[in-house]
DNA sequence: CGTGAAGTTGAGTATGCTCAACGGTGGTGG
DNA sequence: CCACCACCGTTGAGCATACTCAACTTCACG
């Protein structure tokens, strides 16, 4: 409902013409990945009196670490990113996200990250205070959101692996090998990898320097794992080479 | 019941005598830190009726990375580290956990990661094929779960800063700090913190070597940051410091 | 008091960081 | 249309932090 919407900052004026939503999410592009994926039409048109919707350019932030978490996202379309910063500009990108994917629901009232679009990003808004009432009307949305958070455990699990114990020439192919698994739009249809993010968000995302990812692509080239840029797009030459390097259970 | 605890791998058989075990939940320690909190006696004893208990020296593994995940496990007492191995032995702990905690829900069939006690342990088991059916009759179990999976994600999110942009003696530093929040039982009367788990633990979970742990350690204590060890115990002289030292937002 | 495991300290080394220069590319304006 | 400029990515040289290897100390336990 506007009601809702009207309770969402920096929503652009577009954003809260909430009325033709339900046809929306009923044609929403992510809606088998997204935490709505399941429901019927009519419990898809109560969900949809509370979404709102919301355009971002590449380097706006959907939220800042800090803010009160008002709202819950589905990304729709694009690339987020989510970091940290430290005082003295330190930075660790805890997360990239894709069509599908749930983000600002945190623990606490405070988002614990920053959010921003690394590409231009469509997302879904939904007001946190109704979540509860999601939850406890619809088992399966529970379930989804359970799930989405489960995957978001995992992956983070995987990267302190990688941030923690892999050297970086391990670290670029672990991050090769996830970006084919979560993000299926950045696959071309050659099989080669469109990575939508910079240098700078691939350092900070490893735990490295620009100078490190770049020296450890320009290995990894050498080596015959992956093929020369062609249009900003890496081709995977040996997926099995990458999973040798990023290791793996043992 | 005992047709749930037969599947229970690797249980001994004090812990397949379940039938008392509504008055075990009613008298829990953990009760009021754990998922099943805010469930009324008549709901405690239908969850009581799919619970095992299990107690688990020092040393040995509740569950093996690779394994299906058949149970979900809440702490109730001592402590349990998990962790991700590679082939060549380089160790990841993921996390440390304590009274209350909620381990063995992953995204997926298997576990992702080993469960090991680092004290003497003792979990309560539930067989996941039942949380559905849980969280869809009991809509604040659902609640529940999501909140232990945000705190979870919190947590590796602050790793992840540590893993990927702190230097030796800040994790630490943001170690320490993170335990005296999660783990008010390794809290003394005089406020010294005991660490219940060795410096190797230590080493793998910060993605250090216990050579640098224990440098570390060193350096704080000569800054007068924590004082000398009394008994296994590090005293916490100048919280602020480790704070300062820790980072945080900026 | 002896033994083994855990922890600490020291010396040398290596991986990745810092600082710096250079090349490519896309957008802007003369 | 092309020159200019800013930004991004790459490469090089030197350096620092944490690792490796090794010796020694401390502690728990018999």
């Amino acid at each position: 409902m506007a009601q809702a919407s009207a309770n969402v900052i920096g929503l652009c004026d577009a954003a809260r013409q909430t009325d033709h939503l339900p046809q929306e999410c009923a044609s929403c592009v992510s809606r088998h990945l997204a935490v709505c994926a399941g429901l019927n039409p009519d419990q898809l048109n109560h969900l949809a009196s509370y979404v709102t919707r919301r355009r971002i350019d590449a380097g706006q932030a959907l939220f800042q670490e800090g803010d009160g978490a008002d709202h819950v996202f589905t990304v729709t379309s694009g690339v987020i990113k989510q970091y940290k910063l430290l005082a003295d500009g330190r930075c660790q990108v805890t997360g990239f996200y894709f069509a599908g994917d749930l983000i600002g629901l945190p623990d606490g009232p405070e988002y614990p990250v920053t959010a921003e679009a690394v590409a231009p990003v469509t997302v879904c808004a939904f007001p946190r205070g109704r979540i509860s009432e999601l939850v406890a009307t619809y088992p399966q949305m529970a379930e989804a959101v359970i799930l989405k958070l489960q995957r978001e455990v995992s992956s983070a699990q995987d990267q302190m692996l990688s941030l923690g114990r892999l050297n970086a020439e391990e670290r670029i192919a672990g991050f090769l090998l996830s970006l084919m698994e979560k993000a299926p739009d950045c696959i071309n249809d050659d099989g080669s990898l469109i990575l939508r993010m910079r240098r700078a968000d691939i350092a900070d995302y490893l735990g490295l320097t620009v100078e490190t990812v770049s020296r450890s692509f320009t290995k990894l080239r050498n080596a015959g794992v992956i093929g020369a840029d062609k249009a900003g797009a890496v081709e995977i030459l040996s997926r099995d080479d990458l999973e040798d390097l990023a290791g793996g259970p043992g």
